[in-house]
RNA sequence: GGCCCCUUAGUCUAGUGGUAAGGACGCAUGGUUCUCAGCCAUGAAUCAGGGGUUCGACUCCCCUAGGGGCUACCA
């Protein structure tokens, strides 16, 4: 691990003067290019930005990078906007929402992107290119071959008007690309890297807006962000190295830099990057089958960050008073399903039905709502929950408590079995309840068990059995008790007749 | 090919020169219980490899390997 200069910039950001101002004034903002449902590494993304805003009473800001006209659309922004809005993550400022930075949408901001490329081209920071694709891939193809690098070559920098007004003539695609000077190089401190530095030779004359007219990612995003005002650019470690070319932008149109932290990946099982194509998971999946969203944001907090105690179920609160860059790690992580079950499931339990049951009412089998009370599903809900990370697990998980005769296991088939008398006992025994509650019911079964002299498995596993259909599950006392007298002693008799027949 | 980032158990992580390398998920065993779950206890399992620096390296430096990113008129 390179002790870097986490250090050194923690030390530098706290020696600041400024530093209470500073951080009240921060932004930051999530840019996500709306192209479908929010996946795990944006959520995670957006929820640092999110989190280290609420955490300095600062402005959380939402932008549409939506430039690349093939992948956006307005139905997949909503997906997106929904999801997000789902997970807790209101923006101050965004689509929808407007603020004193706006448009939020970069397909909103062309005039504004032309007008500093204009700019740059009257400084001669950047020239016109009217290479064709197919050019610029044959050259790009050449340079390779040659073990060179596949930067491009610059040959419509030093054209002529003349020359310039030929190729338009002829009606050539038209671009502007930024002059790349040689032999710099930029260098900036990242809150979780450290010092990085890049020479400027690693990238040729690069295209910032194109002949569409539209400008490209690191154009936008750097004109967007000195624009909008931003402190903090909170992001995946993949855009470390478009840092570079913003970085560029930033200097030849006289914009302060902000702060950079470039968060870790989150990976697949195989430690290759998540991707759509292998079925990346996504924010809208955990929400459909049923997840509470505490559970998701706590898992995606500890992807990649962790607070300083043991404590690793936090409330949304906790996160927010807990979270800084920081201490977030350096080294990419496996999203791991097993543990944000756990996770979500912590949180289920101890949220219980007085935290979840609107929520998970969806899920809740109609045959119960028909049969049971509000309260008596209540119940049922915090006896299956104890260890339920989403709630479309309520429909194994509360067969159980189905009225009438189950469908039956092998296993508990075999427990009806020569056991006519002793359901016959149950149902006498259960009728002469006075009060239908848990100790009666107990009473019951121990009484019946004297009677018959049975205990422990022989007693118990029958009855189970035989209201049940199954050999496990949640306490029977309360199995019996929430079912219903009646429906208890018929689904008995029911089976003492099978047994019978046996 | 060039430039850059990363590397503690299967997984998430703590750790900033001297620790028996700590916690969590998962796994295994035992206890509790009619069973499952839960809970409690116990256990197996880790510093990628190699060189330095140092009295002493998981920690600092270098190299190698592996993974990732950028090198696009994708973001």
């Amino acid at each position: 691990m390179n002790t870097r200069s986490r250090d050194r910039v923690a030390g530098k950001t706290l020696s600041i003067s400024g530093k209470e101002r500073r951080m009240q004034d921060v932004r930051v903002r999530f840019a996500p290019s709306p192209t479908g449902f929010l996946h795990v590494g944006g959520a995670r993304t957006a929820l640092f930005n999110w989190l280290f805003a609420r955490r300095h009473g600062g402005a959380f800001i939402l932008r549409m990078e939506n430039t690349d006209i093939e992948r956006s659309s307005g139905e997949r922004e909503d997906d997106m906007l929904e999801d997000l809005a789902w997970l807790g993550l209101d923006w101050d400022e965004g689509p929808r929402k407007d603020g004193d930075f706006g448009p939020y949408r970069q397909s909103e901001r062309i005039e504004i992107y032309r007008q500093y490329a204009e700019q740059l081209l009257e400084e001669e920071k950047a020239y016109p290119c009217f290479c064709t694709p197919e050019e610029l891939e044959r050259k790009r193809k050449e340079r390779i071959e040659e073990g060179r690098p596949p930067r491009y070559d610059g040959s419509c920098r030093n054209l002529t008007g003349k020359e310039r007004a030929k190729r338009r003539a002829d009606g050539r695609p038209e671009s502007i690309r930024f002059i790349v000077t040689e032999g710099e190089k930029k260098r900036f401190s990242d809150i979780i890297r450290g010092e990085v530095e890049f020479p400027h030779h690693m990238v040729g004359d690069f295209v910032i807006l194109r002949s569409n007219g539209l400008p490209t990612y690191n154009f936008a995003a750097a004109i967007d962000d000195a624009l909008m005002k931003i402190t903090h650019v909170v992001r995946g470690e993949e855009h470390l190295s478009n840092t570079l070319r913003q970085l560029m932008i930033y200097d030849a149109l006289g914009f302060g830099w902000p702060a950079f932290a470039h968060i870790p990946l989150i990976l697949g099982s195989d430690r290759t990057k998540l991707s759509k194509r292998k079925g990346a998971p996504n924010i809208r999946d955990f929400r459909e089958r049923g997840y509470p969203r505490e559970g998701i944001v706590n898992y995606l907090a500890f992807l990649g960050w962790s607070p300083p105690d043991r404590d690793e179920i936090l409330s949304v609160e906790e996160l927010v008073r807990e979270f800084s860059l920081e201490r977030v790690s350096e080294s990419p992580s496996i999203f791991d399903v097993e543990k944000l079950n756990w996770v979500s499931a912590q949180h289920t339990r101890r949220g219980g039905a007085a935290r979840y049951f609107e929520e998970a009412l969806p899920y809740i089998p109609g045959e119960l709502k028909d049969r049971y009370r509000q309260d008596e599903l209540r119940e049922i809900f915090d006896i299956v929950s104890e260890n339920m990370p989403f709630f479309s697990r309520l429909m194994e998980e509360t067969v159980f408590f189905r009225p009438g005769p189950p469908g039956m296991t092998g296993e508990a088939v075999q427990m009806l079995k020569r056991r006519e008398g002793l359901f016959s006992a149950f149902a006498d025994a259960f009728g002469s309840c006075g009060e239908w509650n848990t100790e009666c019911i107990r009473g019951a079964i121990k009484e019946v068990g004297k009677r018959c002299g049975v205990k422990g498995k022989e007693l118990y596993m029958p009855l189970r059995a035989a209201l049940t259909g199954a050999l496990h599950g949640p306490d029977l006392a309360s199995i019996v008790r929430i079912r219903g007298k009646k429906d208890v002693i018929g689904t008995l008799k029911h089976a003492a007749g099978e047994a019978a027949r046996m």
